[in-house]
DNA sequence: TTCTTTTCTGACAATTGCTGTAAGTGTTAT
DNA sequence: ATAACACTTACAGCAATTGTCAGAAAAGAA
């Protein structure tokens, strides 16, 4: 069952549209509030994010925003506001579709289940930035590049890219892949670590990995 | 550079389309004949297509239907006519957007922009009807299951995918696997099919592959 | 500047997965 | 019934992966 976040103030029509994609088979989540929602969001993993942009204490492009550089789901803007500046705008904050109220329900639903179909191979990517893992595959795509990692590389990147952009311990690493450092040598995790930069390396992402020393490994924010 | 093949019969808006995006930086494809071009669409293997509705001796429906079922590239319509039945029929037969004439150019940048930089991750995908081959990882995707095939099994598969639904020879695959049968034997072929079978079989695929007896295989069109 | 701690790197060997060959079985057409 | 074609299973060799080891390099503390 797939899963839809709609973020709507208005009351009746946020009850309005949670019947329309319930009963279309939806799984439905509304938050009604709105303020710090973005982590939520991420939390849900929603095939699909409707998105208003008048909201009381934020915007709907101000959460656009901050969803957008983890988030592998398409977000839906649905709003008042028909100015093709508006629209402009939240294309380029990584919106996939935007359309003006009031909308008729069918038009709304062919949108929807379009975007969550061409979405459906990124129910298994995972990301940070402008880089992106496929979880079957261990895929790493970046810009036009790609690189296939082994699955110990690709194992060591997952947890990077899902703390981004916050520190992994080198302990939570060792006891995510090896259940801890008591039947291996600690150094298994460097030199993965030495493979892993080096595959990174050959599309363009020397450096991309920091190491915090004493502590673990980290993704910056940043420019890439 | 980024290829976007337009379909459009008008002559002054079809000049106009091909000025907005080769100022653009793209490379534009503008036919000037519209029967049985989707196979021209198609060895273009654009990264966009804008599509008419209304066209001379076809119809945008129909190129859509008829391109679609192997094409991993978006379609765009953009029409004159403005119903919500033919946007939802555009949007059933598998085009992900439809906008209406006269639409401002910068819309129409903004909306080809990011449908192209959604598609981004599928410029290495292959498809018929409903399976899809990653070339760089060989991941086969049908419906919610994904399963990595082996660098032989993917090679043979994407054989196959890139001739559907007509017939590929055992001597074509052998020559574009092992370069003919002078020093493998020609076993080779059916065990490696026999072991792509079991892959295929492993996510619901069960009979997919038809053998063409004394000729080679097929995927058959039909439920798939 | 020196020393200690931490991290990195290259080489090697063991393990695992892949793949062609061989032999036998099954299917289809004559 | 027979021949031709296709499929399947097991085996062995090869290639890729991955942990260990030893030494080098880098960073921080003294």
């Amino acid at each position: 069952m797939r899963r839809i976040v709609i973020i709507e103030d208005d009351i009746m029509l946020r009850n309005a549209l949670i019947e329309t994609f319930s009963q279309r088979g939806y799984e439905v989540i509304a938050p009604d509030t709105f303020v710090a929602v973005e982590k939520q969001i991420s939390e849900y993993r929603p095939d699909l994010l409707i998105l208003d942009i008048g909201l009381p204490g934020t915007s709907g492009f101000d959460l656009c925003r901050r969803i957008r550089p983890t988030s592998t789901f398409p977000i839906l803007i649905l709003t008042a506001r028909d100015t093709l500046n508006d629209e402009l705008r939240a294309l380029e904050l990584g919106a996939e579709d935007y359309l003006s109220k009031p909308c008729p329900p069918e038009r709304l639903i062919a949108r929807a289940d379009r975007l969550m179909r061409t979405y459906e191979n990124a129910r298994h990517v995972i990301r940070a930035g402008t880089l992106q893992l496929d979880l079957d595959s261990y895929k790493l795509s970046y810009k036009d590049k790609n690189q296939v990692l082994s699955d110990t590389e690709g194992r060591i990147l997952r947890e990077l890219i899902e703390a981004y952009p916050n520190t992994v311990s080198k302990t939570e690493i060792m006891r995510s892949l090896w259940g801890g450092s008591d039947y291996v040598d600690e150094n298994v995790l460097q030199v993965n670590m030495t493979r892993l930069r080096k595959a990174l390396s050959a599309i363009g992402l020397e450096d991309r990995i920091e190491t915090v020393r004493g502590v673990g490994y980290r993704l910056p924010e940043g420019d890439h």
